[in-house]
Formats: structure tokens, C-alpha cells, sequence
DNA sequence: TGTATTTGCTTAAACGTTTAAGCAATATTT
DNA sequence: AAATATTGCTTAAACGTTTAAGCAAATACA
């Protein structure tokens, strides 16, 4: 009898509180407390599963929160909280499979430990990362992870994260001086490898078309490329090395300069595989045979290096693992009570995957 | 003498906090407003150029804050004012050049009135989409600007915003069950465009890979490529409407089964332009020439159509026009007090870029 | 039985901002 | 000279949450 008094007592209550639902005002925890005639700091914990809470009115909270629709307002809560709960994370362009694959995966680890991600493009400018990093930082995210523009060399912008005590994790393209976590691939070794299974294959001339030697990973590669050619006596020539902006466009721009030399190479070993797909095209173009007459191979293991009918050599990054250790990077550096990052490279070896184009 | 001795006298206090920047302890206005010896809220005002604050006063101000490096607690001004200046953008994926131009001028209408976007990707994928607007009722933006995954059908996470009370804006990918703002282009009268103009070069056996059916543009172009089939009263065959994802991958495996058909197409009209481009590679393995033996149409005017030879032709949808008018339509919707979202179409009138391989 | 511990809450302050209201002091108008 | 308006601030509350501290009541222990 005294139950029933006090259900049809909260019913209307919770009524008076569901009418006003359609007049737009947010549900807030005191709302809740109201209907339950108890305090907001019940509530609160009482969504936090606090162990000082009984059953029964945790049970009767959330019970509540639902009818109410309730959300939580993150705002307040980060406010409070010191911390936002978000991550940020730099990449130059998300439509390489290695970018999104490294995003997917940093998004499943934080997402189990209850942290969103926020992702935004550089599009390889500098100035638009620099706004990138602006926004981040106006929206308090607890950490970034960054992969860094092509055109980036002033590194300012990242000091500034750095002194603002955030967590900053660098990937694929990173840059020693910052002196923060770097997770990365071994360039040198599997550049080095792709010109010594060239060599195996009989290629005398191999060109190479870059990226920017500024970027280090780049840097890294044209080192291993022109180490290896070193190493096995080859007749190096500047000609054969190219920089490029690594796009499918200018892959062909590349490729056609290449085509036009006097002696022509008898392989092109290309840093990304989009540019390795032009450059498939204008040999194909040019009815130029791959692999007989030319052999082709480029590098990061994008899907479509599969499909392509002659399928093109590439390095598999390992994108899944650098996207788990960055993410991981950054939960045990939030753990860790005083954030003192440093140099710490991880860096992992990649692996040579032969196709048809260098056959 | 005296001025000299009150600067001297607000140095010290400078310094002392200067001094504490070291220990990480966030700058707040309270700190500047101790430094100079006023209220928080003569703080708060001089920076936001309240009238009714002196200009001495604000110059002193934006000096301390600056020598402190202040940086303004987006949070705490987020919560106290009731919204966030976030807005958030969901695209099926980045790395077209469509959904990057639509962004970036988003971004740019959105900066210069004090906005800032979070860019978040559904992969066309469904779950994705839902998980990406958790993220941002999460962030608590002020509004979503959105292109649906080609997944899409239920429509409840999107309710979800509506119900919130938080503006929604469709483009490109929409659906008008939603009754809320849409910008995108006349697809059926695009699709009719091209077909005749197929016609006019003399096409008989007009194939059209197609996308998903389900999808309302999509669904769209195939009803303009059918209608305008049948006013020409040109034979239709079912092998030549195919519906696919639209990849590059894709559109390779849907050309290749066009050509095995017993009687194999005079024109493709691929719906996008990275299958176009899959479709192409297909033709020229094949050694078919494009456009003696087989006319070809894209959709979207990718950068690469015009590069790629011979280049494709397309249809250009105006994006940056359409980013404009979504983020316009956001901000318009903001100002306006009583938000009451109704379906309002802003179709824009796309053209056709006629090039090599139709001609 | 009395004392210590645990349970289940409440109170109140805090996070960093913004803003309505108010109040002197100064400037302008009559 | 008195009345009014403007300038330049201050005070205090508010946004929605979390959390340290505290306090009764219930339970456990000796």
C-alpha cells in the first residue's frame, strides 16, 4: 500500500518532468535528482556505478536517466574533470588505406578506454596543420597523434602542444628534434631491401622516384636506395633519382621523365604505391612490358597494388600495429603521472610483398 | 616618476607568474586579473572588447595575457554560453576530391564566424556513421553537417540530432524522410545530360554502372539514365545497368563483366569518377580504344579526369558551391531563433565537362 | 553492551568562463 | 547647478558536473 503510494507519488513526478521533455530544455542530473527527491551527487555517482551507492537507487537512476532521455553533458563534466576524454589525431590525407587503417585502429584501442577521437587533415600543408592543431587544442583534447605535412620543417607548432603538457605522438612521419614517441617502420631496411630483390632479378639501372627528402621517412628511403645501389657496385646516376609529391598525377609526370632519358632505366622502384599506379599507367601507356621490360615496385601495400593487372610489388606497413602502438603510446603516457616525453622511437619492420610487377 | 613606479610594481607581479609558468599550472583570467588588480569579468570583457571597457585597460590586458601566454578555457566558455562554436562534418570518406572541396569551404564560411569543424568519416559504413555521431552529440557541437553512407537506411541515430534540437544540414547524400535542409545537384537531370549527349555521338548501347540504388542520388541518375533511354527510344537491356560500390576496384570488376557480355556496350556511364577511372584501365588492358570503340562518362570531376589520357569526361558538381551554401545554411538556421528544421531543397544545376573520352 | 566499521547518502566547493545587475565616478545636457 | 547619461569597472550567480568531506544510520565486532 505505502509502495504503491510512493510509485504513483514518483510517476507523477516523472510525468511532470516528461511534459516539459518537448519543451527543448536539457535534462540535466538535477532533473533526475528531483524526480528521486535526492541529491545531485547521488546521482552522479550513481551513474558511475560508486560503490557507496545502493543498488536500488542506482538501479532507480538509471531507470530515470532513460525516461528522460537523459544525456550527459560532456562540457561540464571535462570542465570539471580537467580532462576532455578526446584525442586528436594529425594525419596529411585519410584516403590512403595506410591512414585510415592507422585511425581505425587508434580508434578501437582509446574507444575501450572510453576516449573519442577527433580526426582532422593536414592535406600536406603546413598551414593547414597548423590550424589543425589550433582547433585541437581549442577544444582541450588530451592528447594528439600526429603524422606530419610534407611541407612541415618549422616545428613551432608542435613545440606548442608540447608545452602546453599534452601527450604527443608522432607516426610515420615524424621528426627526431621534437623529441616525443615515434612509432614508425623500418624506411632504410625495406628501401634497401626492395633494390636488393631488384638487383636479384638482374636489374642494372634502377631509378627511384621519392618523396620529399626533407620528410625523413623519405630521407630514410632515398638513403636506403642509394646505400644498397653503393653496395652492389652499381653505376648511379642523378637522373635516376626524382623527387615527387608521391600523387597517381604526378607518379605519371614522373614516370614520363624517366621514359624520356637517353638510356632509360630497366626498373623503377617508387615510394608510394598511388605514384606507382601512375607510373603503371604510362609504361602501359607507352606499351612498355611489366615486368620484361620494366620493373616496377612501390611501396605501402595499398589494396588496389593487388587488383592491378601486372599486381604491383609493395612493402606492407603494418598499419594495424602502428596505429595500436601509438594509441597505446599515448594511454600509458596519460598514466604515467609526470609527463616527460622523450625520444622514444618504436620502430617496426616492414615486409617486402612480390607481385607480378617485378617478377 | 609615479607611472614608473606602478610599472615597476606590475612587472614584479608579472614575473612572479611568469615564474609559475614553469610549473604547469594553467594560466586562467583570474591569474591575469590578479596581476592587474582587477575583476575577472573586466578580464573576461577586455578580451572579448566589451565598449564598456577602457582601452587602457584592454591593451593591459592583451599584454599580460599574451606574456602569460593565456590560452582561454574552451570548455568553461562553452558551457557557461551554452554552445560549443564546434560543427560537426560526416562524410562517406575524404580522399575524394568532391567531399575534401565540399569540407574546406565548409571550413571556410564556418572560421570567419568564429566556428570551428570536426571532421569524422563513416567508411559508408553505417555502424561507423552512428558511432561518429555519438561523437559529436558528445562533443556537444552546435550543429551537423552531413553526407550519408551508402549503407544507410535507418535513419534513427539521425533522428537522434534532430531531437536535440541541434541543426542538421544534408548534402550530396540525402533523404527526404528526414524533412531537414538539403544541398546537392539535379542528379537526374546530370544522368539525362549525359546520356544524350552519349546519343548525340552516336551510341546505341548506352551500359551504365551505377550506384547503389537504394542511395537517393544514385537512385536518381538511374532513373535520368532510363528516361532518357526511353524518350530515345534506345533498346534496354538489364546487363547494362549495374549497380556497384563505385570504387576504382570495383569499377574494373563491372567493366570487365560488360565485356564478357555476348553484346558488349558502345558508351559507359560510370556514376563516379574512381571507377570511370577503373573502368578505363579495364578498356585500355583490353585494348579497346576509348572513345573509337567505347565511349566513357565519370561523375564528380575528379582532378584526375582531365590528367589521365584519354581525359574523361565528367560532371562537375560545383562543390565548393555546395559547401558554402551548407555552412551558410547552418549559420542561418543558428541566428534564427525558433528552430524548426523543414525539408528545404537547395538543388544546384550541375554541367557537363565534355573531354577526350567522349568526344 | 559498547565500540568500530561500513553503508548510503548530503553538503558544498570547485572547474574557468560569461553576464546580468549594480554602483561609483565622470561627462553631458538642460 | 541640478538632472541625466555614460563610462568603467565590481559583485555574484550561473553553466552541469565531480568529488572531498562529513554525517547519520545500519551493521559488524569484541
Amino acid at each position: 500500500m505505502i509502495i504503491q503510494t510512493i510509485t504513483i507519488y514518483l510517476l507523477k513526478r516523472l510525468s511532470k518532468y516528461i511534459k516539459n521533455l518537448n519543451t527543448k530544455k536539457k535534462i540535466t542530473i538535477k532533473d533526475i535528482a528531483n524526480v528521486l527527491n535526492i541529491s545531485p551527487a547521488a546521482v552522479s555517482k550513481a551513474l558511475h556505478d560508486d560503490s557507496r551507492i545502493s543498488k536500488k537507487t542506482k538501479e532507480a537512476v538509471k531507470k530515470v536517466a532513460k525516461d528522460l532521455n537523459y544525456q550527459p553533458n560532456h562540457l561540464a563534466s571535462a570542465l570539471r574533470k580537467g580532462k576532455s576524454n578526446l584525442v586528436g589525431v594529425i594525419v596529411p590525407r585519410t584516403n590512403s588505406n595506410f591512414f585510415s587503417s592507422v585511425i581505425e585502429n587508434i580508434e578501437e584501442v582509446l574507444n575501450k578506454e572510453g576516449y573519442h577521437i577527433i580526426i582532422t587533415q593536414s592535406n600536406e600543408s603546413y598551414k593547414k596543420e597548423c590550424a589543425n592543431i589550433d582547433t585541437l587544442l581549442f577544444t582541450q583534447v588530451d592528447g594528439i597523434i600526429a603524422s606530419m605535412a610534407n611541407e612541415t620543417v618549422d616545428l613551432s607548432h608542435y613545440e606548442k602542444i608540447k608545452s602546453k603538457g599534452i601527450p604527443l605522438i608522432l607516426f610515420d612521419r615524424g621528426e627526431n628534434d621534437l623529441n616525443v614517441d615515434y612509432i614508425g617502420i623500418n624506411d632504410y631496411d625495406s628501401s634497401h631491401m626492395i633494390v636488393e630483390h631488384l638487383i636479384s632479378k638482374g636489374c642494372k639501372r634502377i631509378a627511384h622516384i621519392g618523396g620529399f627528402k626533407r620528410t625523413r621517412i623519405f630521407n630514410n628511403r632515398i638513403r636506403g636506395y642509394l646505400d644498397a645501389i653503393k653496395k652492389h657496385h652499381l653505376s648511379f646516376e642523378n637522373d635516376l633519382l626524382i623527387e615527387s609529391d608521391l600523387t597517381l598525377e604526378d607518379g605519371r609526370i614522373q614516370m614520363q621523365k624517366l621514359l624520356n632519358l637517353n638510356k632509360q632505366p630497366d626498373a623503377v622502384y617508387v615510394a608510394g604505391d598511388y605514384a606507382a599506379l601512375g607510373a603503371l599507367q604510362i609504361l602501359q601507356e607507352n606499351n612498355i612490358k611489366v615486368p620484361d621490360d620494366m620493373r616496377l615496385v612501390g611501396f605501402g601495400n595499398e589494396p588496389f597494388t593487388s587488383l592491378v593487372s601486372p599486381s604491383i610489388t609493395s612493402i606492407n606497413q603494418h598499419s594495424a600495429d602502428i596505429g595500436k602502438l601509438a594509441a597505446e603510446t599515448f594511454l600509458s603516457l596519460v598514466k604515467s603521472e609526470n609527463l616527460k616525453q622523450s625520444l622514444t622511437k618504436k620502430i617496426l619492420d616492414a615486409e617486402l610483398i612480390i607481385r607480378d610487377s617485378s617478377k
